[in-house]
DNA sequence: GCCTGTGAAGACGTTCACAGCA
DNA sequence: TGCTGTGAACGTCTTCACAGGC
């Protein structure tokens, strides 16, 4: 079924029924029906027997789908049945917070290396023990650690240079925090997370409510 | 024009051509095209004339679109010609993070109030000088200082919680960081930033390259 | 000539409705 | 009976292509 083109958001949605199944899981939930798991994560049954037709077929008719079950194939699918290293440049507030996260260390994300141009800050230690290289240094780091995907807290006027720099390593894929649209080659993929966009979207819903 | 139903899209798009036409006029740039503003955004031109005519008629034929002016309109729209006042939920990493988060500001949100559950931590100050108030005190607190918008930065199985006391003071818009699937009613429009969803679907992609 | 504004066409994603099976 | 799996219908969003106007 890998020859059909599956929508980014059956994605997204895959990665939300794996921590409701989570939660089911550990509310030691052994069966669950679509029309149940969509109630938990809001969306249409349907939409969630489509999203896993595109990648099997997972449940039982008359009966649901076996949570574990579901949970493991989902992961699988989702290549979370591993580790992921990261590599953060821009150690300020947001990159600080981002480190300590622990939703992250849980679902198989950790941080191998940490960069910034601030003199002040290289070659000292961020609060989880991860040491802050200069971002000279980036290409060769990451490749030392083996960092996968890039993390970007960098002001918005600095994103892109990085973005650059990781293609030299290469990096697979890249978070990027700063309000920016970054230029990439189609090798590497690219997920914004932009809280002015959404924060914009509730004033035009408040505003013209 | 407003009676055609808008798709989410565009409203997100909007903001993203707002902060290209920002830089735009930074540069002293007086005109711009819809295909130099979808180049600089990653969108096809046609998207930009379609979105833009949801709202009325803003560029000249032969011309293009007078960079300020669109900017304004823009704005206009969006309901970003006045300040929104935001109150913070969870005073961890993250919550601190974003109150120090110099965009905010920039672009007229202001935090007017935050708050925590952690008695260490209520009744101090935050290093912007915004005192922590105790959660019980959420909706009382609201309303004296006229927060509008609620951003939840707490623990998912807290979140729900401070969704439902936002429906009393009632606040009309939440922008979530916890990673959970809000109930709330359809009066109040909930904004979903989910980190790890945007990571999964990086490793997803990585995975099945 | 050039670029916007927009109806029509096309692509895409979601929901329906029911066949298939425990 | 109950719930999954899935083709078909539907609705939505995007892109095309060209008319309209500077």
């Amino acid at each position: 079924m890998k020859f059909l083109k599956i929508p980014a958001a059956t994605i997204s949605r895959l990665s939300i029924y794996s921590r409701a199944l989570e939660e089911l899981a550990q509310s030691s939930e052994t069966v669950v029906s679509s029309k149940k798991l969509a109630e938990i994560c809001g969306v249409n049954p349907a939409q969630i027997r489509k999203d896993l037709a595109y990648f099997g077929q997972f449940g039982v008719r008359g009966v649901g789908y076996f949570v574990k079950e579901l949970l493991f194939d989902i992961k699988k699918i989702l290549g979370l049945n591993r580790q992921w290293k990261l590599a953060l440049v821009g150690t300020g507030n947001l990159g600080c917070a981002l480190v300590a996260h622990e939703n992250f260390t849980q679902q198989g994300y950790i941080f191998t290396c940490a960069f910034d141009v601030d003199p002040i800050k290289v070659g000292h230690k961020l609060a989880t023990g991860l040491m802050i290289h200069h971002v000279d240094e980036l290409e060769e780091i990451c490749r030392q650690t083996g960092a996968e995907i890039g993390v970007i807290c960098t002001p918005p006027d600095r994103a892109q240079d990085i973005a650059n720099r990781f293609q030299q390593v290469p990096i697979a894929g890249i978070l990027n925090f700063a309000p920016t649209q970054l230029q990439v080659p189609p090798t590497c993929k690219v997920e914004n997370v932009d809280f002015t966009v959404k924060l914009d979207n509730l004033a035009y819903h408040i505003t013209s409510a």
